[in-house]
DNA sequence: GTACTCGTCATTTTT
DNA sequence: TGACGAGTAC
């Protein structure tokens, strides 16, 4: 038995209750910074070291791999000497272990390749232009929403009434979709999910088998799952019921990829003993940081009320920053940081956060010029960069001669004589014959003099087959980028910014070497596999590790779950953050999209609570738009913050922060307290109860909600209580 | 079959 | 502004 009542001590009571609960379900409600992630290490650790759980009978999930690497870490150093790990995962991690085991059960080829979203994307448009026929107004990217949202509502292709044209050729390109990935052994990330879970429904043997081994399952970030997700929770956890769910609604972003906040109520409802814990202490932040985010958040309706508190004393107000224009803004943000970083900061402590990647520009050539260190996050992936797909897809095109798309993204990279004609040629025969794009061209290859072309790509990739027997990782990709041409292509290129791409060429064979090294696999041809399943679910950062001493540059989205001591939150003008799609109206009758709206109130929510000591918020009147300069008004979203907590500083400011002291923030919480949901009568409104209490030069501001005449704000003085 | 030019189009993107 | 795909010129 492994003791860990130590760690259990560090913890506050909310935290030691989630997690040392006892068996059946338990939903946590987490706020920003409140110790999720400890939570659920812990009870692993507690239920592995007290309770006596084999760690193999334990199931953890998360949205990135990230994230599970960093929950193995953990629990392991918690769980020194523990001989087996837990089985920690993402979704789309754990459904691929599923089927691969599982490929018979499940109807797909042994060696299966999964899309990304990319692939899908450009896997659809070659379908939808083999088809030969005009599809008006529909675009690629509309028929991969489409088959995406179907398969998320478990919905096979054929099975919708088509009720309009448009739905009917969506329909239809999901129907020859399906047929194609079939036929090809592609699998896309939905698909992943819908398979295991038809499998788990369909076939009573694997799911006894599943329910049993899994007597506790737990899954992280719970507002973030679809409903795809949530089925795959009641399945797998289906027997013990022993599942913890962790989440914070006020941190769903990810709506618009059909992620369910409401799965947390939903939970609620459904698992009517579960045990229900709020964790709203928070370790992160300051308290005027905390305080302001919380009054943000308060705005949205549809939401459950919670308030995030600190037992941190002190701290800052946030610095709000208006500037004439984006150049300004970035000027700003610079200066900022040379003045921070010499009173001893690290540049690594800094973080620059936008609504989008387009923002970036703007701090990136300022830096540059002033000579910051930085580091933007997003942008183009490695394995998103061409000439790293053209080598991916040699790759592929290896291991599983049905994909038809990598053999014609191949063929002809580098340029080998072989062009639409021929590539034509190939599709049309495949067709008729329903036979690979590989096989077809093996034939053409025999039959004569006239194909001698194909004949030296055919040899070339059985030269290279053969060497998946022999070589490793490493030694493939690096045969592959010599023998198919690529690295001599590259290097002699006019273009200086092509002749670049050998640089990517070269990392893709550090990377088939490090792989191999942290490889589980005992073959050659299953390493392949292996690497092929990660460059899709796994991609990685290209320079992850390398402890940078940079600024970080990113999105809200990229930052959720990260946390920095100085934050600079940018761009809060009105189209920005909020963004113009969601001061959008998607139904004539309305003005603006509620629900967008607060889903952009809770990305500045997020970008506000991921500052630990100092939090900037900047915006700008004008920038650069497409190439034109437009005007911008401020966010609501700063008017939504209380005056007292924002400090109005200029270009010229230094960054010595004015402290909120305590004793105000005291007296701030105490006058609260006095008014806050009492009922209350004035004059001439009548009764009605306070539903927000703000101080302004120490007197106190009512938002009072009066029984007939609606929400006015007053000052405290003009009414009286009735009762508490 | 390849290289260039022009027109179009622009949220967020864990997997 | 700038990235990317389609269409045109060699």
């Amino acid at each position: 038995m492994i003791d860990i009542s130590e760690h259990l001590a560090s913890l506050n009571s909310r935290q030691r209750e989630a997690v040392t609960a006892p068996d059946g379900p338990v939903l946590v409600t987490a706020g920003a910074g409140s110790g999720k992630t400890a939570v659920l290490v812990n009870r692993i650790a507690w239920l592995i070291g007290t309770r006596n759980v084999p760690a193999n009978r334990i199931i953890a999930v998360t949205f990135t791999n990230k994230a599970a690497r960093e929950m193995k870490r953990r629990v392991q150093t918690l769980l020194s000497d523990a001989p087996i790990e837990p089985v920690v995962g993402t979704f789309h991690g754990l459904c691929n272990q599923f089927l691969r085991i599982r490929h018979q059960e499940a109807g797909l080829d042994r060696n299966f390749s999964i899309m990304d979203q990319d692939d899908q994307k450009s896997f659809i448009a070659t379908l939808m232009k083999s088809q030969n026929r005009r599809f008006g107004e529909i675009t690629p990217q509309q028929v991969q929403a489409h088959i995406n949202r179907c398969k998320e509502s478990k919905q096979r292709a054929g099975q919708a009434e088509v009720y309009t044209e448009r739905y009917g050729i969506l329909e239809e390109m999901y129907k020859v979709y399906e047929h194609e990935c079939e036929a090809q052994g592609r699998v896309d990330f939905a698909e992943l999910i819908l398979r295991t879970v038809e499998v788990m429904e369909r076939n009573a043997k694997v799911r006894e088998h599943i329910q049993d081994r899994f007597q506790h399952l737990l899954i992280d970030e719970f507002q973030d799952t679809n409903a795809l997700q949530y089925q795959w929770m009641e399945l797998f956890g289906g027997k013990f019921k022993n599942i913890t769910a962790v989440g914070d609604e006020d941190q769903s972003i990810y709506s618009w990829r059909g992620a369910l906040a409401g799965n947390l109520k939903r939970f609620e409802d459904a698992y009517a003993d579960a045990l229900v814990i709020r964790l709203e202490q928070n370790y992160r932040s300051t308290r005027p940081i905390l305080d302001a985010a919380n009054a943000l958040i308060k705005h949205n309706s549809n939401r459950f009320e919670k308030k995030l508190w600190t037992g941190k004393k002190g701290g800052s107000r946030i610095r709000f920053m208006s500037a004439n224009d984006s150049s300004a803004e970035a000027y700003f943000v610079a200066n900022q940081i040379q003045q921070i970083e010499a009173t001893g900061r690290k540049l690594a402590e800094f973080a620059v956060l936008y609504r989008t990647n387009a923002q970036s520009r703007n701090f990136e050539e300022v830096f540059g010029a002033q000579n910051i260190p930085f580091r933007v996050y997003g942008g183009v992936r490695f394995y998103q960069r061409r000439e790293v797909k053209e080598v991916v897809s040699y790759l592929h095109l290896i291991a599983n001669p049905n994909a038809n798309d990598a053999l014609l993204r191949a063929i002809n990279t580098p340029p080998r004589g072989i062009g639409d004609v021929a590539k034509r040629h190939i599709a049309e025969r495949a067709g008729e014959q329903n036979i690979s794009y590989w096989d077809v061209t093996v034939e053409l290859a025999e039959t004569g003099s006239r194909w001698t072309k194909m004949q030296l790509f055919v040899d070339l990739i059985m030269e290279l087959r053969k060497l998946t027997e022999t070589r490793s990782l490493g030694q493939l990709i690096k045969a592959v980028i010599e023998l198919s041409g690529l690295r001599d292509y590259y290097e002699k290129h006019a273009d200086p910014t092509e002749r670049d791409r050998v640089v990517n060429l070269d990392e893709l064979i550090n990377a088939g070497f490090a792989f191999v090294a942290s490889s589980p696999a005992a073959l050659e041809t299953e390493v392949l596999g292996e690497y092929l399943d990660g460059v899709a679910l796994d991609p990685g950062d290209t320079h992850n590790d390398e402890p940078e001493e940079k600024v970080q540059l990113m999105t809200l989205h990229s930052a959720k779950g990260l946390e920095f001591p100085v934050v600079f939150l940018s761009g809060l003008d009105e189209t920005i953050l909020p963004h113009f799609f969601s001061t959008q109206s998607n139904n004539r009758f309305k003005g603006e999209n509620e629900e967008a709206m607060e889903e952009e109130r809770r990305l500045c929510y997020v970008g506000m609570t991921r500052a630990e000591a100092v939090l900037y918020i900047t915006r700008a009147n004008r920038r650069m738009v497409r190439g034109e300069w437009q005007s911008f008004r401020r966010s609501r979203f700063i008017d939504e913050i209380p005056k007292r907590l924002l400090e109005y500083v200029n270009l010229a400011s230094s960054p010595n922060t004015s402290e909120l002291d305590d004793d105000e923030h005291d007296e701030v919480d105490s006058k609260c307290a006095d008014w806050m949901g009492k009922s209350v009568r004035h004059k001439k409104f009548g009764e009605g109860f306070v539903t927000d209490v703000e101080l302004n030069n120490k007197d106190p501001y009512l938002t009072v909600k009066f029984d007939r005449f609606g929400t006015k704000l007053m000052l405290a003085e003009f009414v009286t209580i009735v009762h508490d």
